[in-house]
RNA sequence: CGCAUCUGAUUUCA
């Protein structure tokens, strides 16, 4: 059963939708009996591949296969797919949906919605769901809702609202990651603020997180892209210095 | 160095 969905979640990530359907014959004649994990895994493979009329045919023969009835995994799958496709609409009429059949959204379900409105700018739509997330018990905000929100600005130049929002977190006795600062030194690199991007770097030494390759490759980039060859080399020199091998 | 590992969902267009 766990082979099967494993080997699902391959032909989701390398996007081979057309070996689905071959799979789930072979799982048949093998006499596996199908899981939640493995339909909804097919899920993913359908909409990994932006075929969301195959995703909710999944999703509707879910809801009648007693004991695979869609589950809150199932939901955020769909909900980030239709998000992903602006069918914001639809993403609300899954979130009512689901409570129907007495599921909670969780801090996964919200963090795709953050992620969502956040690429897209609307952020008074971001920052709803998070207050939502706040005022729920069940689906308190983790360091990926942190590190959303603040790529979404930082990749849409407010620094300024990017900056407020890593102080919030902080003072909420969140952790930040290696992850979210890379987050900020992608977002000061690609709008020039050299030196916040290396302050950054500096803050994440003096506090001991641990800085890794792609911390270096973000900075190389910036640098690279600006025609800043002396502080390019000097960052990759830097890197094998602190003993991160460059990939 | 190679092999293995890398969860059915979200930050990862490094």
């Amino acid at each position: 059963g766990a082979t099967f969905v494993r080997l699902m979640g391959m032909l989701g990530k390398s996007k081979r939708p057309d070996l689905a359907p071959v799979l789930l014959q072979k799982m048949v004649e093998d006499k596996c009996p199908p899981s939640v994990e493995l339909y909804t895994s097919l899920v993913s493979v359908y909409t990994r591949s932006n075929l969301l009329d195959k995703a909710f045919v999944v999703y509707e023969d879910m809801k009648h296969q007693v004991g695979c009835e869609p589950d809150v995994w199932t939901y955020s799958i769909l909900i980030g797919a239709c998000c992903e496709s602006c069918m914001f609409d639809k993403a609300q009429e899954l979130l009512a949906e689901m409570e129907q059949y007495g599921l909670q959204p969780n801090t996964v379900t919200y963090n795709t919605l953050i992620n969502q409105y956040g690429r897209l700018g609307m952020f008074s739509h971001m920052e709803q769901v998070f207050e939502d997330m706040e005022r729920k018990s069940q689906c308190p905000p983790d360091i990926w809702t942190w590190n959303s929100i603040l790529k979404s600005y930082g990749v849409k130049g407010r620094t300024d609202k990017m900056e407020s929002w890593f102080d919030k977190l902080c003072s909420s006795g969140m952790e930040p990651d290696v992850v979210t600062f890379n987050t900020l030194i992608k977002a000061y690199g690609r709008h020039g603020l050299y030196a916040k991007m290396q302050a950054v770097v500096a803050y994440m030494h003096k506090f001991l997180y641990p800085v890794d390759v792609v911390t270096y490759n973000l900075m190389i980039d910036a640098y690279g892209k600006a025609g800043r060859v002396v502080q390019m080399e000097e960052v990759f020199k830097r890197m094998k210095l602190r003993g991160v091998k460059p990939n």
